[in-house]
DNA sequence: GAGATTTAAGTTGTGCGCAACTTGATTGCG
DNA sequence: CGCAATCAAGTTGCGCACAACTTAAATCTC
């Protein structure tokens, strides 16, 4: 559609999105943490209680699949969040290497009080719905094809 | 342009936004990792190694500016570039608050080294330069909005 | 059925990211 | 001038991310 760039501007590129990618993250996280921090969460904790307001109890394993996450994070931070009493642990009687995860009655209840955390990072955004999907198809798509490399 | 979506969808769209964002920056550390193990580098060291190949001997500030990262993450990481013997650090005489980072020879070296990387990674991304283009421009809409709020 | 392999979860060690703080130098203001 | 406020860098402490490893259970294979 356009002439192809030189090579050096189109290394640039690639830098210029990595970075871009890693600056937003960590933008993303300021602005969730001031979010979540009267839940007494960080994000990633907010993210495993996501899985679980949505999904229900579930292995460990599970919860890491659906957010790229590995035991070696999950584990203390699923520990942390036990500690804070919003979830508890429970081995599988049919397979004991398994072990469940459940939201306590306190770790239900906090779903409300996290209901307005959303809107206030979309609005913080300060982008419109089709660029937010455009964005979201982006990443997938980048996610997929670095991860099958 | 489109139907606005109802709440629940657009409140859906936005924690799938962060999620992606989150796992996208994770999965480029993991190309970054191989493709950096060679030379040494960890990701973060080797954006602070591209900030002094580009822009020569600046103060800790400074990178810290471009990099949009503080001191208690630069401090640290700069002593470890001391120690592989990358870089090296002289207090300013006109301030003397002021640390300058300067790349040793082999600092400086290394730059050849590191040439064949970023056509990895764009390989790896499996985007055309358009989409590489729309992605560092909403990401840095992104930053932008979300620091400034 | 016994032994090798695979699997789930957890542990250990390293580095990043950031808040909160310390130290020492500079700047600003009365 | 003198002292407060500001500033640059560094330190400490905590949580996340991940590699490498351990442990114990399930599965596979002969």
């Amino acid at each position: 559609m356009t002439t192809l760039p030189p090579d050096a501007e189109l290394l640039r590129l690639d830098h210029q999105v990595c970075f871009s990618l890693h600056a937003a993250s960590r933008a993303f996280g300021g602005v969730y943490r001031d979010a979540l921090k009267d839940l007494g969460l960080t994000y990633p904790q907010y993210l495993v209680m996501l899985v679980l307001w949505e999904h229900g109890a579930q292995p460990v394993k599970a919860i890491g699949e659906r957010l790229r996450l590995d035991s070696g994070t999950l584990s203390p931070l699923l520990k942390r969040l036990e500690t804070a009493g919003l979830v508890h642990r429970e081995r599988s009687t049919e397979d004991e290497r398994s072990v469940t995860v459940h939201l306590t009655p306190a770790g239900d209840e906090l779903r409300e009080a996290a209901l307005p955390v959303p809107r206030r990072i979309l609005a913080a955004t300060g982008l419109t719905v089709e660029e937010l999907r455009t964005l979201r198809g982006l990443l997938g798509r980048v996610t997929g094809a670095l991860d099958a490399s």
